[in-house]
DNA sequence: CGAAATTATAGTCAATACCTATCGTTTTGA
DNA sequence: TCAAAACGATAGGTATTGACTATAATTTCG
């Protein structure tokens, strides 16, 4: 059974003829003819009573016409949709986000994105640099949202924003008035570090060895939000991303920057470069790119 | 786009590869990638992101897979259904029947049909022979149940039942207590004649002409239930079919069969010769068969 | 009865679905 | 790291088949 067939059956029981039928699907007429005798074979059944002058159609030909419209209809709406649902936001998006990232971005974003495509569908995973990239190659997700650098040769990255690094310090700690550090003021300090497991501890860490200063590490936690507990209770400074410090209320504590080698991370969005980019992720990323813009607009240094 | 690419196309999506999907559809790889390319290219969108190891779905994929997957679904209940429904009763059946035999049969016919077919739906048309004839052969009805003899090289017909014609008199009427007359009595008796428009008509007429009797025609109408009432009103008698005696209540008047030349008519289902019969239009005949037999055994001869 | 209309059949042709063989990648495992 | 395996794409040949022309068989209508 083809589409063409059921074509040519319904011009058949519209027209009254195959003559007819078939001037209207643009054959001729023993094509048309051909044709449903072989759709008849197929479903064992006569379609039509070939009458002298007109046609009717038999019992099982009334038990097909509507089913067979109905599938011509939806194999016309197969066309225009493909081409229209992804304008209309009709669709599914699996994101992946680092959790040095989710909690500042997450909200805001969904927000956006689901006011601007209320018919879409998405689903929010966080998870660590090296799972996000794993579940890309395996098209689990569709993007990732992470911080460069990420180096794995089938995932395309695509930049977001540049976020400065901020120093963190407990209010009980005196920086003589200064806003703004040196990379050499952090020597010695007491320091909560973030675990390595995050790529934002193993940044922090390797601006510390590249400017060959070192904090004395007095606690290492796997959550920024207990670095900042640990700081707010006075335990030592840290080095944390600037959207982590506008998006929560103050503390008893200061930002500070560093003036010398402004620390910063990269946020880029990252994906699988064999496959295409949807239209919903397109647009993800700019709901992504537009927050963390508004986001790292505002000013938190310590005046 | 044809059936058997999107049956290619699911195949993909579900194996998750061409290679395991053409084997799935038993054809070679090759073939199914043309085809799976072909429908991209008619669709104008790719399909499917070719991963080394995998494959994913692209947006257009996302889009199609559910709606092929229907049309599949329906493609494969037409298979079922154009043999099924036959059998489940389910479809629809346009009869006509002729005014003098329709209000005898119809109440308990389409008591039985309907309750043997509950989802088949009916549509019936009284109309005179003729008529009936003539919608027969342009297939407005499928079936018609009419009085023989019908002459119509496109019409075929097939017996119900015999049915007597009776005698029905006034009780004021006196035939010195005969229950059974001879064709002879009828000569001179005032009748009362059913117009020759209805088949009936002119075989009562016929019958009279055939045994040379001349009865005094005092009224002629189109209606059997007006000929009841003439007769109840003594204004005299007239030759019924027995379906008319059975199925009303009695009234002022008697029946008399007659014994020499039983006069009947002939009950017959009328179809187009060149249309197959529906099983539904069978089995509507044998309702209406075995409704005549229950109706035809009952007794009304007066005592 | 002849003219027009309608469907079916026969024969040919061209499009195309399919197959085999092979290539280029990617992934896997020793 | 390199060979083997798996996978999809490509090329070329074959066979199926959908479509066309011509014609036959049948019915309808003037």
């Amino acid at each position: 059974m083809e589409i063409h067939q059921l074509q040519y059956f319904i011009a058949v029981a519209e027209t009254g003829g195959f003559g007819r039928a078939a001037r209207r699907c643009n054959v001729t007429q023993p094509s048309l003819s051909q044709q449903i005798i072989k759709l008849e074979g197929e479903l064992g059944e006569k379609l039509f009573d070939r009458l002298g002058r007109s046609i009717a159609l038999t019992e099982a030909g009334h038990v097909l016409l509507p089913r067979a419209k109905r599938i011509l209809t939806e194999v016309q709406g197969i066309r225009h949709d493909v081409h229209n649902d992804i304008e209309e936001g009709i669709g599914h998006l699996a994101i992946g986000v680092i959790p040095t990232i989710a909690p500042f971005i997450l909200p805001e974003t969904l927000i956006r994105f689901k006011s601007r495509f209320p018919n879409a569908t998405l689903a929010i995973t966080e998870a660590l640099t090296d799972d996000l990239i794993e579940k890309l190659v395996g098209a689990e997700i569709d993007m990732g949202i992470v911080s460069l650098p990420i180096n794995h040769k089938l995932i395309t990255t695509e930049t977001l924003a540049a976020e400065p690094l901020l120093v963190i310090a407990p209010d009980t700690m005196d920086f003589n008035g200064m806003t703004s550090l040196a990379v050499s003021d952090l020597n010695g300090m007491p320091f909560i570090a973030l675990d390595e497991i995050n790529c934002l501890g193993e940044q922090v860490e390797a601006f510390c060895y590249k400017h060959t200063v070192s904090p004395e590490i007095v606690c290492r936690t796997s959550q920024l939000s207990t670095v900042k507990r640990c700081v707010e209770s006075g335990l030592g400074i840290s080095l944390i991303p600037k959207m982590c410090a506008v998006t929560e209320p103050k503390g008893t504590y200061g930002y500070f920057s560093i003036a010398d080698h402004a620390p910063k991370r990269t946020i880029a969005a990252a994906s699988h470069s064999g496959r295409m980019q949807s239209t919903l992720s397109k647009a993800f990323i700019e709901s992504v790119r537009g927050v963390c813009a508004h986001i790292l607009d505002q000013t938190v240094i310590t005046p």
